[in-house]
DNA sequence: AAAAATCTTGACTGGTTGGTCAAGTCTGTT
DNA sequence: AACAGACTTGACCAACCAGTCAAGATTTTT
């Protein structure tokens, strides 16, 4: 009986720590969302993983190397995300692909997301080096594949950095804006609705920039 | 030698108070935006209009009363943004001057929709019946209004909720994530980006919707 | 000019919070 | 069984912060 949460199998020892560690660092998650940093308390993440204070300085030194390590893991979920805008696919695919696995990540990382939307709107004071890097590189290369699309008169001519923060923001705000969608839907969304918000979301985009919107690759 | 802001014409004691209170809920608004309301101070809050902490206190009851009067002002300014989407205009023009608007907001009130996003990001503890009230009573009969564009055959069949969070979400992000895209722009947007990005995202809700999205209303 | 009302402000306080610590408990090893 | 290292935890502390207050300054009214 040492610990708060449900019956947990006995591992080896790293296997115990890695474990406790990700169960404080999803605590630390929603509490960092729903609070901010600034809101947060520490106790606040030890009664939501069961556990007492002083055991989580024992994990994480200080609060905001937990808020960091947080920060972080986001980013890293973020980062192969990004992965499923492909390069190499055609604009249809890559941007069909990349839309889905936006909003499904909305959906199942809703914390994660609106931890990293505070981050940013703060000034982003911890992860200033990682927008300053990997995020600024892989937007250029996103931003070259879609300049080719265009000059190969697949797609309409648009700044592509105006399209990708569109993308951004839409599947984002279905995670960020959350509680404001559901008050506005009397409940959360469906999985039909989730469906649909994607499939929506998909078709004013490709069309938007001058695909046809259809559903699957077919000309059917 | 009263105020630290800089030399005010002497007015009325009402003009006065009225100028004194909307220096606080200036910096208020900033200092929230920028720290969260578990971050902010009243201290940092009092530096930031150059008066003494008590003082605030002499205006403002209490930290909460502040916070809630900055968010109803914020919800104000949104009202007036929200009717510049005309009911009766055609879906172009209506999108057009809407899209354009909420565009304008994020860069004359940064702040503002920061501290909105905030706030709904934690679960609108302050706003709750304004989004159940006003904003669901005008999000309804903006739905109704495409409904009407849909089945006369205006614009293409999609889920108008979809696509009015798809406006709401693409124009605020340019306020809420100022900091990232400012970051992957290398510096503050100039005039002529603010107005391609509003264009781009003009074009690409009017065309994704099924409408042609040439600038002006002529054939052009 | 004096009294009243409004506004200003430095100093103070009670409560909260991040972080510490020392005394324990548990687990694996020899 | 005994020892060592890893983990747990209640109690504690210093720093900070929202909010108070009383004494004074300034403006308006009489």
């Amino acid at each position: 009986m040492s610990h708060g949460e449900g019956a947990e199998k006995t591992g080896s020892r790293a296997e115990m720590r890695e474990e406790t560690e990700r169960s404080i660092l999803d605590a630390a998650e929603r509490v960092f969302a729903e609070s901010g940093f600034g809101g947060a308390t520490m106790q606040a993440i030890a009664d939501a993983c069961g556990l007492p204070k002083a055991n989580l300085h024992y994990y994480f030194s200080s609060k905001e190397r937990l808020y960091r390590r947080v920060v972080e893991r986001i980013f890293t979920v973020w980062l192969e995300a990004a992965d499923s805008f492909e390069t190499s696919a055609s604009p249809e695919v890559a941007l069909r692909r990349y839309i889905s696995r936006k909003m499904q990540l909305s959906r199942e990382h809703r914390y994660g997301s609106k931890v990293w939307a505070n981050e940013v709107m703060h000034g982003a004071p911890i992860i200033q080096d990682y927008l300053e890097s990997t995020l600024r590189e892989w937007t250029e290369s996103r931003v070259a594949v879609i300049r080719r699309w265009i000059a190969s008169g697949a797609i309409q001519p648009i700044e592509p950095r105006w399209l990708l923060y569109m993308i951004w923001a839409t599947t984002q705000h279905y995670a960020d804006f959350a509680h404001q969608v559901e008050t506005l839907n009397h409940g959360p969304l469906s999985d039909a609705q989730w469906d649909e918000a994607t499939e929506t979301v998909c078709q004013i985009i490709l069309r938007g920039i001058g695909l046809d919107p259809r559903h699957g690759p077919g000309t059917a």
